[in-house]
DNA sequence: AGCCAGGGTCTGC
DNA sequence: GCAGACCATGGC
């Protein structure tokens, strides 16, 4: 567990002796799209259907309007608190290349998102810039989701946009990709496609299932699987990785790595793209 | 203007 | 199995 202790005060749940934990480069590295920050080290957002603004202050992290209930049952959860990162890190620092990745970005996390959102958000990823794809879901979020206690919008169900056109999903400027975004809707809400036993189902049965989805290749699998399915072994391969991988392990990660393999895709991937 | 952005599909060999 | 065209959009 990478906290030392959890308490409630005037409404707000404040994590004390918080490891491993780099707020910004978490919710900033390209895993999830809905976090903007507000000032220095503060954070609003919306998962799980709930809003949220964090704050963090060296090992201090500051829920606003949170009860305790609320942190042990979500929060907690999604930002992976109940992972050793320290275990982690370990096993990637034995790799002389990994541990300058991990040098350059100790605190950063995989977080567990909701599966939905994960899968519909790299499928809007494909081909696309970060930015882009913030304001792409943005707008899907507003257009479809419902509105929250103080202005925000949760991420539409899939039955909520199974029902909309191409064209109004395409009203959002997502493209080519608003077909893609239909299909793994109409999909996930007829229940031709479950997502609950993809948490657990074999890896690669899981991935043939995923791609079955139009629009959903290989990379955007791996991005479910890894970052809505809480699979750790999921090493999503865009160009970034593709030219590490290429340079420093023509064999592969090292066997090592395969349990948390994904994990450290992640501290390669943000070396990569911010390092020197 | 041309290239790139956390890719995938479709076609032709 | 594998290369190449194509796909919408926006920033640089």
């Amino acid at each position: 567990m990478d906290y030392t202790s959890a308490a409630c005060r005037d409404g707000h749940t404040i994590l004390t002796g918080v490891r491993h934990f780099d707020l910004g480069a978490i919710l900033d590295c390209g895993q999830c799209f809905r976090w903007e920050q507000r000032s220095e080290g503060c954070y609003a957002g919306v998962a799980l259907g709930r809003a949220l603004v964090v704050e963090q202050k060296e090992d201090r992290v500051l829920l606003r309007d949170t009860t305790l209930r609320e942190f042990q049952e979500v929060w907690r959860d999604y930002f992976d608190l109940d992972r050793d990162y320290g275990e982690v890190k370990a096993i990637l620092e034995t790799d002389e290349a990994m541990a300058a990745a991990v040098a350059f970005c100790p605190g950063m996390r995989v977080l567990r998102q909701d599966p939905w959102e994960a899968l519909c958000s790299f499928i809007i990823s494909q081909n696309n810039n970060i930015p882009r794809i913030k304001g792409i879901v943005e707008r899907l979020c507003r257009a479809f989701g419902d509105l929250l206690p103080g202005g925000s919008f949760t991420f539409p169900p899939p039955r909520r946009l199974a029902g909309r056109t191409v064209e109004e999903l395409a009203e959002l400027r997502s493209g080519f990709r608003a077909k893609y975004i239909l299909d793994a809707a109409r999909l996930a809400a007829s229940g031709e496609l479950e997502l609950e036993p993809l948490y657990t189902m074999e890896l690669d049965k899981a991935r043939g299932s995923l791609m079955s989805i139009k629009g959903v290749g290989p990379k955007v699998a791996e991005c479910a699987l890894l970052y809505g399915f809480g699979r750790a072994e999921c090493v999503p391969v865009d160009v970034w990785i593709k030219r590490a991988l290429a340079q420093l392990y023509p064999e592969g990660f090292p066997p090592a790595f395969s349990p948390i393999a994904g994990i450290g895709q992640q501290y390669l991937f943000h070396y990569m793209r911010k390092g020197r």
